[in-house]
DNA sequence: GTTTTATGTCGCAAACATACGACATTACTA
DNA sequence: TAGTAATGTCGTATGTTTGCGACATAAAAC
C-alpha cells in the first residue's frame, strides 16, 4: 500500500531521477573520477583505491552498470570497467536540459 | 558498524552526491519543473499537481529546502516557495563540472 | 472568540540502500 | 587436475527513505 509511487511521474522525470540515483552517493562519485582518471579502463583493483570491501564496491560498480554510466568488459578472470561515452553524454545532455529549464523562473534569494 | 561511511570520501565528492540525491526521486524533479513553470512562487497548492498526499509533498518540500535548492517565503498562512536562483546555478556549475570533467576519458560503447 | 485554511511535525509501516563476510564461479597456471 | 586469482552473488544486519494518517500551530475570516 506504501511506497513506490514513481510510476505516477512522466517518464522524464523518471529518467532524471533515476541517473541522480545512481550519482547520489560519494563512493560511486569517486569510482567515476578514478575512472576517468585512467588512461585504460580499470578492472575492480579500484576495490585499494576506495576505502571500502570489495564486495561493496562490486555492488557499486553494479549500480553505475545499471545505469548505463559504466561499462564491463571481461577480459580472462578481470573485468574491465569504463566509461561509456554515449552514455555520459546523455546523462549531461539529460541534466543540462533539466536545469537549463529549471533556471528559467529562478528568484533571488538573498537567505 | 555497517553503513555510512561517506566521512571517508573527498569533499566535492560528497557535495555532488548530495545534490545527486535530493534531485534522485521522480517527485522532487516534478515539483522544481511545477515551480519552473509558474510565473509567481507557488505555495503548497503543489499537492494539487502532483499525486501524493499532501504530508507526503512537504516533505519532499522540506529536502529541497535542505538542499537549498527552492526557499519558502511565509505569507499569512501561505508559504510561497521558490526556486533560488544562486543555489540553481550552484548546482548546474557543480555537476557540469564534474560531468565535462568525467566526459575526458570516455570510451565507445557499442552495447 | 470560534471556525476555517494552510502548513508543518510525529510516529509508524513498508520498501530500499549500504556494507560486508562467506560461498560460487571462472579462467589462467603450473 | 589441483591451485590461485579476480570476480560475482547470497544472506544478513543495520540504517535511510517514502508515504501517510493524526495531531499541532498559526494566521485570517467571520
Amino acid at each position: 500500500m506504501t511506497y513506490s509511487k514513481t510510476e505516477n511521474f512522466d517518464q522524464n522525470s523518471r529518467d532524471i531521477a533515476k541517473v541522480c540515483k545512481a550519482l547520489a552517493h560519494p563512493a560511486r562519485i569517486a569510482i567515476l573520477k578514478y575512472l576517468a582518471e585512467q588512461k585504460v579502463c580499470i578492472s575492480g583493483d579500484i576495490t585499494t583505491e576506495i576505502p571500502l570491501s570489495r564486495t561493496t564496491v562490486s555492488q557499486h560498480l553494479q549500480e553505475l552498470k545499471n545505469a548505463g554510466i559504466i561499462h564491463g568488459e571481461i577480459s580472462g578472470t578481470r573485468v574491465n570497467y569504463c566509461l561509456c561515452k554515449e552514455n555520459v553524454e546523455m546523462v549531461k545532455s539529460l541534466l543540462n536540459g533539466f536545469l537549463e529549464n529549471i533556471n528559467k523562473n529562478t528568484v533571488e534569494c538573498k537567505k
